[in-house]
DNA sequence: TGTGTAATTTTGGTCAACCAATTAAACGGG
DNA sequence: CCCGTTTAATTGGTTGACCAAAATTACACA
Protein backbone atom coordinates (compact mmCIF):
# COMPACT_ATOMS: atom_id res chain seq x y z
CA UNK A 1 0.00 0.00 0.00
CA UNK A 2 3.08 2.37 0.78
CA UNK A 3 4.36 1.37 -2.17
CA UNK A 4 1.04 2.05 -4.30
CA UNK A 5 1.81 5.64 -2.55
CA UNK A 6 4.71 5.95 -3.99
CA UNK A 7 4.22 4.46 -7.78
CA UNK A 8 0.91 7.46 -7.25
CA UNK A 9 3.17 10.36 -6.29
CA UNK A 10 5.46 10.05 -9.69
CA UNK A 11 3.02 9.70 -11.65
CA UNK A 12 1.74 12.61 -10.67
CA UNK A 13 4.87 14.03 -11.62
CA UNK A 14 4.69 12.74 -14.85
CA UNK A 15 2.43 15.54 -16.58
CA UNK A 16 -0.10 14.18 -18.97
CA UNK A 17 -0.39 14.80 -21.81
CA UNK A 18 -3.63 17.32 -21.57
CA UNK A 19 -1.57 18.57 -19.09
CA UNK A 20 1.29 19.52 -21.11
CA UNK A 21 -1.05 21.01 -23.31
CA UNK A 22 -2.59 23.03 -20.49
CA UNK A 23 0.74 24.18 -19.83
CA UNK A 24 1.08 25.24 -23.41
CA UNK A 25 -1.83 27.19 -23.89
CA UNK A 26 -1.01 28.84 -20.09
CA UNK A 27 2.26 30.38 -22.04
CA UNK A 28 0.25 31.41 -24.82
CA UNK A 29 -1.88 33.56 -22.25
CA UNK A 30 0.99 34.79 -20.75
CA UNK A 31 3.08 36.01 -23.76
CA UNK A 32 -0.21 37.98 -24.69
CA UNK A 33 -0.75 36.16 -27.96
CA UNK A 34 -4.18 34.55 -26.41
CA UNK A 35 -5.76 37.21 -24.47
CA UNK A 36 -9.10 37.10 -22.24
CA UNK A 37 -11.98 36.40 -24.25
CA UNK A 38 -10.10 35.17 -27.57
CA UNK A 39 -10.83 32.50 -29.50
CA UNK A 40 -8.09 29.90 -29.35
CA UNK A 41 -6.53 28.43 -32.66
CA UNK A 42 -8.32 25.23 -34.01
CA UNK A 43 -8.14 22.19 -32.20
CA UNK A 44 -6.45 21.27 -35.17
CA UNK A 45 -4.01 23.59 -35.17
CA UNK A 46 -3.43 23.42 -31.82
CA UNK A 47 -2.54 19.94 -31.97
CA UNK A 48 0.03 20.61 -34.91
CA UNK A 49 1.87 23.45 -32.97
CA UNK A 50 2.03 21.35 -30.21
CA UNK A 51 3.04 18.29 -31.52
CA UNK A 52 0.20 16.25 -29.34
CA UNK A 53 -2.59 14.80 -31.34
CA UNK A 54 -6.28 15.92 -31.42
CA UNK A 55 -7.11 13.38 -28.71
CA UNK A 56 -5.02 14.79 -26.24
CA UNK A 57 -6.02 18.63 -26.99
CA UNK A 58 -9.54 18.01 -26.99
CA UNK A 59 -9.14 16.45 -23.10
CA UNK A 60 -7.37 19.58 -22.22
CA UNK A 61 -10.30 21.84 -23.48
CA UNK A 62 -12.65 19.58 -21.95
CA UNK A 63 -10.63 19.96 -18.46
CA UNK A 64 -10.55 23.69 -19.07
CA UNK A 65 -14.53 24.11 -19.85
CA UNK A 66 -15.02 21.64 -16.99
CA UNK A 67 -13.23 24.29 -14.66
CA UNK A 68 -15.01 27.68 -17.11
CA UNK A 69 -11.67 28.96 -18.28
CA UNK A 70 -12.89 27.64 -21.70
CA UNK A 71 -16.14 27.42 -23.43
CA UNK A 72 -16.36 25.22 -26.59
CA UNK A 73 -18.84 25.94 -29.19
CA UNK A 74 -19.56 23.57 -31.67
CA UNK A 75 -18.38 23.96 -34.88
CA UNK A 76 -17.96 27.66 -33.99
CA UNK A 77 -15.17 27.20 -31.58
CA UNK A 78 -12.96 27.61 -28.39
CA UNK A 79 -13.27 30.99 -26.35
CA UNK A 80 -11.26 31.56 -23.77
CA UNK A 81 -13.24 33.61 -20.63
CA UNK A 82 -12.90 37.16 -20.41
CA UNK A 83 -11.28 37.29 -17.28
CA UNK A 84 -8.24 38.88 -16.21
CA UNK A 85 -4.92 38.01 -17.80
CA UNK A 86 -3.96 37.18 -13.48
CA UNK A 87 -6.85 35.57 -12.37
CA UNK A 88 -6.90 33.41 -15.53
CA UNK A 89 -3.10 32.64 -14.79
CA UNK A 90 -3.94 31.62 -11.21
CA UNK A 91 -6.71 29.01 -12.37
CA UNK A 92 -4.42 27.49 -14.58
CA UNK A 93 -1.41 27.19 -12.10
CA UNK A 94 -4.49 25.77 -9.89
CA UNK A 95 -5.69 23.45 -12.45
CA UNK A 96 -2.28 22.16 -13.39
CA UNK A 97 -1.53 21.53 -9.21
CA UNK A 98 -4.26 19.52 -8.83
CA UNK A 99 -3.02 17.17 -6.15
CA UNK A 100 -4.42 13.70 -5.09
CA UNK A 101 -6.02 14.35 -1.94
CA UNK A 102 -5.80 12.03 1.52
CA UNK A 103 -8.97 10.41 2.82
CA UNK A 104 -8.96 13.11 5.86
CA UNK A 105 -9.77 15.71 3.27
CA UNK A 106 -11.98 14.15 1.84
CA UNK A 107 -14.13 13.28 5.23
CA UNK A 108 -13.20 16.77 6.58
CA UNK A 109 -14.91 18.67 3.26
CA UNK A 110 -17.53 16.33 3.51
CA UNK A 111 -18.68 16.80 7.44
CA UNK A 112 -18.61 20.81 5.86
CA UNK A 113 -20.86 20.22 3.11
CA UNK A 114 -23.46 18.10 5.22
CA UNK A 115 -23.70 20.49 8.32
CA UNK A 116 -24.57 22.84 6.19
CA UNK A 117 -26.93 20.72 3.52
CA UNK A 118 -28.58 19.60 6.57
CA UNK A 119 -29.03 23.41 8.02
CA UNK A 120 -30.58 24.07 5.10
CA UNK A 121 -32.88 21.32 5.00
CA UNK A 122 -34.36 22.28 8.23
CA UNK A 123 -35.10 25.90 6.47
CA UNK A 124 -36.27 24.62 3.50
CA UNK A 125 -37.33 21.23 4.08
CA UNK A 126 -40.88 20.22 2.36
CA UNK A 127 -43.23 17.25 3.19
CA UNK A 128 -41.63 14.98 0.83
CA UNK A 129 -38.34 15.64 2.07
CA UNK A 130 -39.24 14.21 5.46
CA UNK A 131 -40.96 11.32 4.05
CA UNK A 132 -38.13 10.63 2.16
CA UNK A 133 -35.87 10.69 5.04
CA UNK A 134 -38.53 8.53 7.69
CA UNK A 135 -38.43 6.39 5.14
CA UNK A 136 -34.73 5.85 5.15
CA UNK A 137 -34.71 5.58 8.75
CA UNK A 138 -37.24 3.29 9.07
CA UNK A 139 -35.41 0.97 5.94
CA UNK A 140 -32.09 1.38 8.03
CA UNK A 141 -34.44 0.14 11.87
CA UNK A 142 -36.01 -2.38 9.44
CA UNK A 143 -32.71 -3.87 8.27
CA UNK A 144 -30.32 -2.62 10.99
CA UNK A 145 -28.98 -6.32 11.48
CA UNK A 146 -27.47 -6.44 7.86
CA UNK A 147 -24.55 -4.84 7.50
CA UNK A 148 -24.39 -4.07 3.85
CA UNK A 149 -28.08 -2.91 4.00
CA UNK A 150 -27.78 -0.70 6.95
CA UNK A 151 -24.97 0.94 5.59
CA UNK A 152 -26.98 0.95 2.11
CA UNK A 153 -29.80 3.14 3.94
CA UNK A 154 -27.36 5.39 6.20
CA UNK A 155 -26.21 6.54 2.82
CA UNK A 156 -29.41 6.86 1.68
CA UNK A 157 -30.57 8.92 4.86
CA UNK A 158 -27.89 11.15 3.94
CA UNK A 159 -29.10 11.67 0.18
CA UNK A 160 -31.86 12.83 1.63
CA UNK A 161 -30.37 15.56 4.03
CA UNK A 162 -28.49 16.76 0.66
CA UNK A 163 -31.91 16.80 -1.43
CA UNK A 164 -33.47 18.50 1.24
CA UNK A 165 -30.92 21.38 1.23
CA UNK A 166 -32.43 22.19 -2.54
CA UNK A 167 -29.32 23.58 -3.27
CA UNK A 168 -27.62 21.66 -6.65
CA UNK A 169 -24.08 23.04 -5.56
CA UNK A 170 -23.72 20.84 -2.90
CA UNK A 171 -25.95 18.18 -4.23
CA UNK A 172 -23.55 17.76 -7.00
CA UNK A 173 -20.44 18.31 -4.49
CA UNK A 174 -21.61 15.51 -1.95
CA UNK A 175 -21.90 13.09 -4.93
CA UNK A 176 -18.53 13.61 -6.27
CA UNK A 177 -16.99 13.11 -2.60
CA UNK A 178 -19.38 10.03 -0.62
CA UNK A 179 -18.56 7.19 -3.41
CA UNK A 180 -14.64 7.20 -2.42
CA UNK A 181 -15.76 7.69 1.26
CA UNK A 182 -18.45 4.64 0.90
CA UNK A 183 -15.93 2.46 -1.04
CA UNK A 184 -13.07 2.99 1.53
CA UNK A 185 -15.51 2.58 4.25
CA UNK A 186 -16.39 -0.52 3.08
CA UNK A 187 -12.93 -1.44 1.87
CA UNK A 188 -11.33 -0.87 5.21
CA UNK A 189 -13.82 -2.30 7.21
CA UNK A 190 -13.12 -0.98 10.30
CA UNK A 191 -16.24 1.65 11.68
CA UNK A 192 -18.58 -0.62 13.52
CA UNK A 193 -20.74 1.73 15.15
CA UNK A 194 -23.61 0.32 16.92
CA UNK A 195 -26.30 0.62 15.06
CA UNK A 196 -28.65 1.53 17.84
CA UNK A 197 -26.89 4.58 18.20
CA UNK A 198 -27.17 5.38 14.71
CA UNK A 199 -31.05 4.38 14.83
CA UNK A 200 -31.20 7.53 17.83
CA UNK A 201 -29.02 9.72 15.95
CA UNK A 202 -31.12 9.66 12.62
CA UNK A 203 -34.28 10.13 14.62
CA UNK A 204 -32.88 13.15 16.67
CA UNK A 205 -31.78 14.70 13.44
CA UNK A 206 -35.35 13.98 11.54
CA UNK A 207 -36.94 16.00 14.69
CA UNK A 208 -34.46 18.33 14.37
CA UNK A 209 -35.35 19.29 10.47
CA UNK A 210 -38.76 18.84 11.62
CA UNK A 211 -38.70 21.35 14.27
CA UNK A 212 -36.96 23.69 11.71
CA UNK A 213 -34.30 24.27 13.81
CA UNK A 214 -31.01 24.33 11.44
CA UNK A 215 -28.07 25.00 14.45
CA UNK A 216 -29.42 21.75 16.38
CA UNK A 217 -29.45 20.09 13.41
CA UNK A 218 -26.66 20.90 12.10
CA UNK A 219 -24.34 19.94 15.39
CA UNK A 220 -26.23 16.57 15.95
CA UNK A 221 -24.67 15.91 11.90
CA UNK A 222 -21.43 16.47 13.38
CA UNK A 223 -21.63 14.25 16.28
CA UNK A 224 -23.07 11.52 13.79
CA UNK A 225 -19.80 12.05 11.24
CA UNK A 226 -17.44 12.18 14.33
CA UNK A 227 -17.13 8.15 14.06
CA UNK A 228 -15.37 8.67 10.64
CA UNK A 229 -13.65 12.04 11.21
CA UNK A 230 -12.07 10.10 14.07
CA UNK A 231 -10.85 7.33 12.07
CA UNK A 232 -9.50 9.54 9.16
CA UNK A 233 -7.41 11.04 11.84
CA UNK A 234 -6.19 7.96 13.46
CA UNK A 235 -6.19 5.48 11.15
CA UNK A 236 -6.52 6.74 7.59
CA UNK A 237 -4.61 10.00 7.73
CA UNK A 238 -2.44 9.38 4.84
CA UNK A 239 -4.56 7.24 3.10
CA UNK A 240 -4.44 9.24 -0.70
CA UNK A 241 -7.25 8.91 -2.98
CA UNK A 242 -7.47 10.17 -6.14
CA UNK A 243 -6.83 13.40 -7.82
CA UNK A 244 -10.40 15.06 -7.94
CA UNK A 245 -10.50 15.94 -11.51
CA UNK A 246 -11.28 14.36 -15.10
CA UNK A 247 -7.57 13.48 -15.38
CA UNK B 1 -31.93 36.54 -21.56
CA UNK B 2 -35.64 34.65 -20.63
CA UNK B 3 -35.19 32.82 -23.64
CA UNK B 4 -31.81 31.38 -23.02
CA UNK B 5 -32.95 30.26 -20.21
CA UNK B 6 -36.06 28.26 -22.01
CA UNK B 7 -34.29 27.38 -24.71
CA UNK B 8 -31.19 25.33 -22.09
CA UNK B 9 -34.26 24.30 -20.09
CA UNK B 10 -35.36 22.45 -23.12
CA UNK B 11 -32.12 20.87 -23.96
CA UNK B 12 -31.89 19.53 -19.98
CA UNK B 13 -35.10 17.64 -20.88
CA UNK B 14 -33.42 16.18 -23.93
CA UNK B 15 -31.06 13.74 -22.33
CA UNK B 16 -27.62 13.78 -24.01
CA UNK B 17 -26.07 10.37 -25.68
CA UNK B 18 -24.05 10.15 -22.76
CA UNK B 19 -26.75 10.52 -20.18
CA UNK B 20 -29.42 7.66 -22.58
CA UNK B 21 -26.02 5.35 -21.77
CA UNK B 22 -26.00 5.84 -18.37
CA UNK B 23 -29.94 5.20 -18.12
CA UNK B 24 -29.54 1.90 -19.88
CA UNK B 25 -25.72 1.03 -17.80
CA UNK B 26 -28.50 1.63 -15.00
CA UNK B 27 -31.01 -0.41 -16.21
CA UNK B 28 -28.41 -3.53 -16.03
CA UNK B 29 -27.51 -3.10 -12.80
CA UNK B 30 -31.20 -3.14 -12.15
CA UNK B 31 -32.02 -6.12 -13.39
CA UNK B 32 -28.93 -8.22 -12.06
CA UNK B 33 -27.11 -8.84 -15.36
CA UNK B 34 -24.46 -6.18 -13.74
CA UNK B 35 -23.59 -6.24 -10.11
CA UNK B 36 -21.07 -4.62 -7.64
CA UNK B 37 -17.94 -5.43 -8.39
CA UNK B 38 -17.98 -6.56 -12.00
CA UNK B 39 -16.44 -5.68 -15.18
CA UNK B 40 -18.68 -3.80 -17.24
CA UNK B 41 -18.67 -5.44 -20.86
CA UNK B 42 -16.42 -3.89 -23.19
CA UNK B 43 -16.97 -0.60 -24.73
CA UNK B 44 -17.25 -1.96 -28.19
CA UNK B 45 -19.93 -4.50 -27.29
CA UNK B 46 -21.73 -1.76 -25.17
CA UNK B 47 -21.78 0.74 -28.44
CA UNK B 48 -23.68 -2.55 -30.14
CA UNK B 49 -25.91 -3.56 -27.85
CA UNK B 50 -26.57 0.25 -27.07
CA UNK B 51 -26.70 1.31 -30.47
CA UNK B 52 -24.23 4.25 -29.85
CA UNK B 53 -21.05 4.91 -30.80
CA UNK B 54 -17.88 4.55 -29.12
CA UNK B 55 -17.28 8.11 -28.47
CA UNK B 56 -20.89 8.28 -26.31
CA UNK B 57 -20.02 5.15 -24.19
CA UNK B 58 -16.55 6.85 -23.08
CA UNK B 59 -18.17 9.70 -22.18
CA UNK B 60 -21.09 8.19 -20.76
CA UNK B 61 -18.46 5.93 -18.28
CA UNK B 62 -15.94 8.99 -17.99
CA UNK B 63 -18.76 10.60 -16.13
CA UNK B 64 -19.61 7.71 -14.30
CA UNK B 65 -15.64 7.50 -13.91
CA UNK B 66 -15.59 11.54 -12.30
CA UNK B 67 -18.53 10.47 -9.81
CA UNK B 68 -16.82 6.68 -8.54
CA UNK B 69 -18.94 5.25 -9.82
CA UNK B 70 -16.66 2.97 -12.42
CA UNK B 71 -13.33 2.47 -12.71
CA UNK B 72 -11.48 2.70 -16.49
CA UNK B 73 -8.06 0.45 -16.42
CA UNK B 74 -6.64 0.66 -19.69
CA UNK B 75 -6.25 -2.41 -22.05
CA UNK B 76 -8.39 -4.36 -19.12
CA UNK B 77 -11.64 -3.24 -18.87
CA UNK B 78 -14.09 -0.94 -16.72
CA UNK B 79 -15.23 -2.37 -13.45
CA UNK B 80 -18.12 -1.20 -11.73
CA UNK B 81 -17.45 -0.11 -7.81
CA UNK B 82 -18.46 -2.73 -5.07
CA UNK B 83 -21.21 -0.56 -3.67
CA UNK B 84 -24.74 -1.97 -2.86
CA UNK B 85 -27.45 -1.98 -5.29
CA UNK B 86 -29.38 0.59 -4.08
CA UNK B 87 -26.71 2.64 -3.35
CA UNK B 88 -25.37 2.55 -6.89
CA UNK B 89 -28.96 2.95 -8.05
CA UNK B 90 -29.22 6.47 -5.88
CA UNK B 91 -26.07 7.35 -7.44
CA UNK B 92 -26.87 6.49 -10.53
CA UNK B 93 -30.55 8.18 -10.35
CA UNK B 94 -28.81 11.55 -8.96
CA UNK B 95 -26.11 11.81 -11.84
CA UNK B 96 -28.95 11.27 -14.46
CA UNK B 97 -30.65 14.37 -12.49
CA UNK B 98 -27.91 16.61 -12.05
CA UNK B 99 -29.56 20.18 -12.45
CA UNK B 100 -28.34 23.10 -14.21
CA UNK B 101 -27.69 25.62 -10.98
CA UNK B 102 -28.98 28.75 -10.19
CA UNK B 103 -26.68 32.04 -9.33
CA UNK B 104 -27.66 31.92 -5.86
CA UNK B 105 -26.97 28.36 -4.77
CA UNK B 106 -23.62 28.97 -6.29
CA UNK B 107 -22.81 31.73 -3.99
CA UNK B 108 -24.79 30.34 -1.45
CA UNK B 109 -22.37 27.35 -1.49
CA UNK B 110 -19.12 29.42 -2.38
CA UNK B 111 -19.87 30.93 0.68
CA UNK B 112 -20.10 28.03 3.00
CA UNK B 113 -16.56 26.63 1.58
CA UNK B 114 -15.01 29.76 2.19
CA UNK B 115 -16.21 30.50 5.83
CA UNK B 116 -14.59 27.04 6.51
CA UNK B 117 -11.52 27.30 4.40
CA UNK B 118 -10.75 30.51 6.35
CA UNK B 119 -11.63 28.91 9.69
CA UNK B 120 -8.58 25.85 8.51
CA UNK B 121 -6.17 28.63 7.05
CA UNK B 122 -6.76 30.26 10.53
CA UNK B 123 -5.74 27.33 12.04
CA UNK B 124 -3.14 25.65 9.55
CA UNK B 125 -1.43 28.75 7.86
CA UNK B 126 2.31 29.28 7.61
CA UNK B 127 4.37 31.83 7.01
CA UNK B 128 4.09 31.38 3.44
CA UNK B 129 0.20 31.49 3.43
CA UNK B 130 0.13 34.57 5.17
CA UNK B 131 2.76 36.29 3.54
CA UNK B 132 0.67 35.85 0.18
CA UNK B 133 -1.89 36.71 1.72
CA UNK B 134 -0.35 40.06 2.53
CA UNK B 135 1.21 40.14 -1.23
CA UNK B 136 -2.33 40.06 -2.42
CA UNK B 137 -3.89 42.92 0.21
CA UNK B 138 -0.73 45.04 -0.80
CA UNK B 139 -1.91 44.41 -4.56
CA UNK B 140 -5.13 45.12 -4.04
CA UNK B 141 -4.46 48.98 -2.38
CA UNK B 142 -2.07 49.34 -4.90
CA UNK B 143 -4.71 49.02 -7.50
CA UNK B 144 -7.87 50.04 -5.68
CA UNK B 145 -8.26 52.37 -8.44
CA UNK B 146 -8.23 50.45 -11.40
CA UNK B 147 -11.64 48.26 -11.46
CA UNK B 148 -10.05 45.20 -13.61
CA UNK B 149 -7.06 44.93 -11.34
CA UNK B 150 -8.58 44.87 -7.99
CA UNK B 151 -11.16 42.26 -9.08
CA UNK B 152 -8.10 40.32 -9.82
CA UNK B 153 -6.48 40.57 -6.34
CA UNK B 154 -9.32 40.23 -4.60
CA UNK B 155 -9.43 36.60 -6.36
CA UNK B 156 -6.24 36.30 -5.83
CA UNK B 157 -6.75 37.14 -1.91
CA UNK B 158 -9.88 33.87 -1.96
CA UNK B 159 -7.18 31.27 -3.72
CA UNK B 160 -4.54 32.08 -0.72
CA UNK B 161 -7.70 31.78 1.91
CA UNK B 162 -8.16 28.15 -0.05
CA UNK B 163 -4.39 27.50 -0.54
CA UNK B 164 -4.27 27.94 3.49
CA UNK B 165 -7.11 25.54 4.18
CA UNK B 166 -4.26 22.91 3.52
CA UNK B 167 -7.42 20.98 1.94
CA UNK B 168 -7.26 19.89 -1.72
CA UNK B 169 -10.67 18.78 -2.03
CA UNK B 170 -12.41 22.30 -0.49
CA UNK B 171 -9.57 23.86 -3.41
CA UNK B 172 -10.73 21.92 -5.73
CA UNK B 173 -13.89 22.45 -5.06
CA UNK B 174 -14.04 26.53 -5.42
CA UNK B 175 -11.82 26.08 -8.16
CA UNK B 176 -14.69 24.23 -10.47
CA UNK B 177 -17.35 27.33 -8.96
CA UNK B 178 -15.40 30.40 -8.81
CA UNK B 179 -14.96 31.31 -12.16
CA UNK B 180 -18.64 31.22 -13.00
CA UNK B 181 -19.34 33.55 -10.15
CA UNK B 182 -16.57 35.99 -11.46
CA UNK B 183 -17.51 35.94 -14.82
CA UNK B 184 -21.15 36.91 -14.08
CA UNK B 185 -19.77 39.01 -11.53
CA UNK B 186 -17.81 40.62 -14.42
CA UNK B 187 -20.87 40.66 -16.70
CA UNK B 188 -23.44 42.17 -14.71
CA UNK B 189 -21.28 44.98 -13.51
CA UNK B 190 -23.24 45.33 -10.39
CA UNK B 191 -20.51 45.21 -7.42
CA UNK B 192 -19.74 48.70 -6.48
CA UNK B 193 -17.98 47.76 -2.87
CA UNK B 194 -16.32 50.47 -2.05
CA UNK B 195 -12.84 49.25 -2.37
CA UNK B 196 -12.07 50.99 1.12
CA UNK B 197 -14.37 48.89 2.75
CA UNK B 198 -12.87 45.91 0.95
CA UNK B 199 -9.17 47.04 1.83
CA UNK B 200 -10.42 47.30 5.46
CA UNK B 201 -12.27 43.40 5.44
CA UNK B 202 -8.77 42.48 3.64
CA UNK B 203 -6.92 43.03 6.77
CA UNK B 204 -9.42 42.38 9.64
CA UNK B 205 -9.27 38.71 7.94
CA UNK B 206 -5.75 38.90 7.90
CA UNK B 207 -5.40 39.89 10.84
CA UNK B 208 -7.43 37.26 12.47
CA UNK B 209 -5.63 34.47 10.13
CA UNK B 210 -2.39 35.48 12.37
CA UNK B 211 -3.84 35.36 15.32
CA UNK B 212 -4.90 31.85 14.72
CA UNK B 213 -8.69 32.99 15.43
CA UNK B 214 -10.84 30.53 12.85
CA UNK B 215 -14.01 31.82 14.41
CA UNK B 216 -13.29 35.53 13.87
CA UNK B 217 -11.96 34.71 10.75
CA UNK B 218 -15.09 32.89 9.77
CA UNK B 219 -17.42 35.45 10.51
CA UNK B 220 -15.47 38.40 8.64
CA UNK B 221 -15.32 36.47 5.88
CA UNK B 222 -19.04 35.82 5.92
CA UNK B 223 -19.82 39.62 6.25
CA UNK B 224 -17.36 40.14 3.03
CA UNK B 225 -19.25 38.20 1.20
CA UNK B 226 -22.67 39.53 1.97
CA UNK B 227 -22.74 41.81 -0.74
CA UNK B 228 -22.64 38.97 -3.01
CA UNK B 229 -24.93 36.85 -1.17
CA UNK B 230 -27.81 40.21 -1.34
CA UNK B 231 -26.81 40.25 -5.14
CA UNK B 232 -27.58 36.80 -5.62
CA UNK B 233 -30.84 36.84 -3.39
CA UNK B 234 -32.39 40.15 -4.96
CA UNK B 235 -30.67 40.88 -8.67
CA UNK B 236 -29.75 37.22 -10.14
CA UNK B 237 -31.98 34.81 -7.89
CA UNK B 238 -33.48 32.89 -11.13
CA UNK B 239 -29.48 33.44 -13.32
CA UNK B 240 -29.27 30.29 -14.42
CA UNK B 241 -25.79 28.85 -14.95
CA UNK B 242 -24.70 25.13 -16.42
CA UNK B 243 -24.79 21.95 -15.27
CA UNK B 244 -22.13 21.60 -13.02
CA UNK B 245 -20.82 18.07 -14.48
CA UNK B 246 -18.86 17.24 -17.49
CA UNK B 247 -21.64 16.46 -20.04
C1' DT C 1 -1.94 -33.24 -13.04
C1' DG C 2 0.36 -28.92 -12.37
C1' DT C 3 3.29 -25.30 -13.99
C1' DG C 4 5.62 -22.33 -17.09
C1' DT C 5 5.75 -20.36 -21.63
C1' DA C 6 3.97 -18.96 -26.00
C1' DA C 7 0.22 -17.65 -28.81
C1' DT C 8 -4.08 -15.54 -29.30
C1' DT C 9 -7.75 -12.63 -28.04
C1' DT C 10 -9.60 -8.80 -25.79
C1' DT C 11 -9.19 -4.43 -24.12
C1' DG C 12 -8.94 0.84 -23.73
C1' DG C 13 -6.34 4.62 -25.96
C1' DT C 14 -5.19 7.12 -30.12
C1' DC C 15 -5.33 8.46 -34.90
C1' DA C 16 -6.76 10.17 -39.54
C1' DA C 17 -10.72 10.73 -42.20
C1' DC C 18 -15.34 12.08 -42.58
C1' DC C 19 -19.77 14.63 -41.25
C1' DA C 20 -22.51 18.48 -40.54
C1' DA C 21 -22.97 23.08 -38.44
C1' DT C 22 -21.14 27.60 -38.46
C1' DT C 23 -18.57 31.34 -40.24
C1' DA C 24 -16.27 33.89 -43.80
C1' DA C 25 -15.58 35.17 -48.44
C1' DA C 26 -17.16 35.90 -53.08
C1' DC C 27 -20.43 37.56 -56.24
C1' DG C 28 -24.26 39.91 -58.37
C1' DG C 29 -27.83 43.32 -58.43
C1' DG C 30 -29.72 47.70 -57.07
C1' DC D 1 -20.99 51.23 -52.37
C1' DC D 2 -24.17 48.36 -49.85
C1' DC D 3 -26.92 44.37 -49.16
C1' DG D 4 -28.58 39.78 -49.90
C1' DT D 5 -27.51 35.33 -51.64
C1' DT D 6 -24.45 31.68 -52.81
C1' DT D 7 -20.26 29.29 -52.33
C1' DA D 8 -16.26 27.89 -49.91
C1' DA D 9 -13.62 27.34 -45.84
C1' DT D 10 -13.29 26.41 -41.10
C1' DT D 11 -14.85 24.39 -37.16
C1' DG D 12 -15.94 20.81 -33.40
C1' DG D 13 -18.11 16.18 -33.21
C1' DT D 14 -18.12 11.38 -34.65
C1' DT D 15 -16.54 7.15 -36.84
C1' DG D 16 -13.89 3.11 -38.09
C1' DA D 17 -9.30 1.45 -38.05
C1' DC D 18 -5.08 0.76 -35.77
C1' DC D 19 -1.79 0.39 -31.66
C1' DA D 20 -0.02 -1.60 -27.67
C1' DA D 21 -0.94 -3.40 -23.03
C1' DA D 22 -3.32 -6.79 -20.44
C1' DA D 23 -5.81 -10.96 -19.99
C1' DT D 24 -7.03 -15.44 -21.51
C1' DT D 25 -6.27 -19.68 -23.75
C1' DA D 26 -3.49 -23.29 -25.61
C1' DC D 27 0.38 -26.16 -25.39
C1' DA D 28 4.45 -28.65 -23.85
C1' DC D 29 7.05 -30.69 -20.30
C1' DA D 30 8.06 -32.63 -15.80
Amino acid sequence: MMEDNFIRLMKAQQKSPADEVINKIKELIESGELKPGDRLPAERKLASDFGFGRTHIREALQKLEFYGIVKTLPQSGTILNGLDINSLNGLLSDVLNLQSYDFYSLVETRCILEMNAIRLCAERRTEEDIEAMEKSHQNFIKFHNDEILRVSYDFAFHRNIAEGSHNPVIKSMLMTIIPDILIIYNKERVCNTDPFVVIKEHAEMINAVKMQNGELASSLLYQHVQGVMTLARTKLENLKVKSLSMA
